[in-house]
DNA sequence: ATACATGCAAAGAATTTGCAGCTTG
DNA sequence: CAAGCTGCAAATTCTTTGCATGTAT
């Protein structure tokens, strides 16, 4: 089904090695350095089969890129107004949280996810 | 500083009589019967202002179009995953969330959105 | 072998923006 | 009249896709 190509590799690699969220176009940036030949398509495509097999997570982003992340576990995200960068929020998962809607509406439920906007320690530090 | 004129008028109108949630191109056509010269900048830009000040509240979308509603009290969605349309949910706006956050290591947080997937009523019936 | 992947460039989707002319206060 | 707004079209941003060629199994 899904092969092992060098691409896919370095893309995997490039995530596992870089703790953090990265967008599509910085790990493109980062490989790129190393493979010149790399096409970005390839970054997006590659992006797009690691998250279906729940190697990689990726967070939906409203106003700009998707970030992708190597920690494929749930949890939740906040965003810095300024940077908009995106980190993780020490807060449990809410695995009950279909329990606080009081009327589901007929509709079936699957799963939730919480971002947060905020500002972060050194957008803080930089000044308002 | 803000003007009234005829197409904020009318966009904002679209809003309070379609209940629901609208993409800026579902909005645009339905002024555009009525009112064929209006642009679809002057929709985008109208519905811009009309957020900026509260008077409608956008829904920001990370695979389609965002969409707007007249409704602006904090409130949470669910998007059916078939239809991709977005839906209100009956459920308490979770004020005291931030007590949850074990650790804001550093973090001003400011607000917090929570968006639902799952299925609706509508696609349920027609089958999976 | 052949199904899957790649690089490239072009296309797509959603939204913003530059500009000249028009309105509102 | 001046600040703000409009219609139009072009530009921007992020991501996907068509195609000919290459490669893993």
């Amino acid at each position: 089904m899904n092969r092992n190509t060098i691409q896919r590799d370095v893309i995997a690699s490039c995530l596992k090695n870089n703790p953090g969220h990265l967008t599509a176009d910085q790990i493109y940036q980062l490989i790129h350095s190393q493979h010149p030949a790399i096409s970005k398509g390839t970054v997006y495509r590659n992006l797009n089969v690691l998250t279906q097999t729940n190697q990689i997570q990726r967070i939906e982003n409203t106003d700009g890129p998707d970030f992708f992340e190597w920690n494929t576990h749930p949890h939740y995200h906040i965003k810095c107004i300024q940077c908009k960068r995106v980190f993780d929020v020490k807060m449990g998962y809410m695995n009950n949280i279909f329990d606080l809607v009081q009327d589901n509406a007929g509709f079936q439920f699957i799963s939730h996810q919480i971002m947060f906007e905020g500002i972060c320690p050194e957008c803080l530090s930089k000044g308002d």
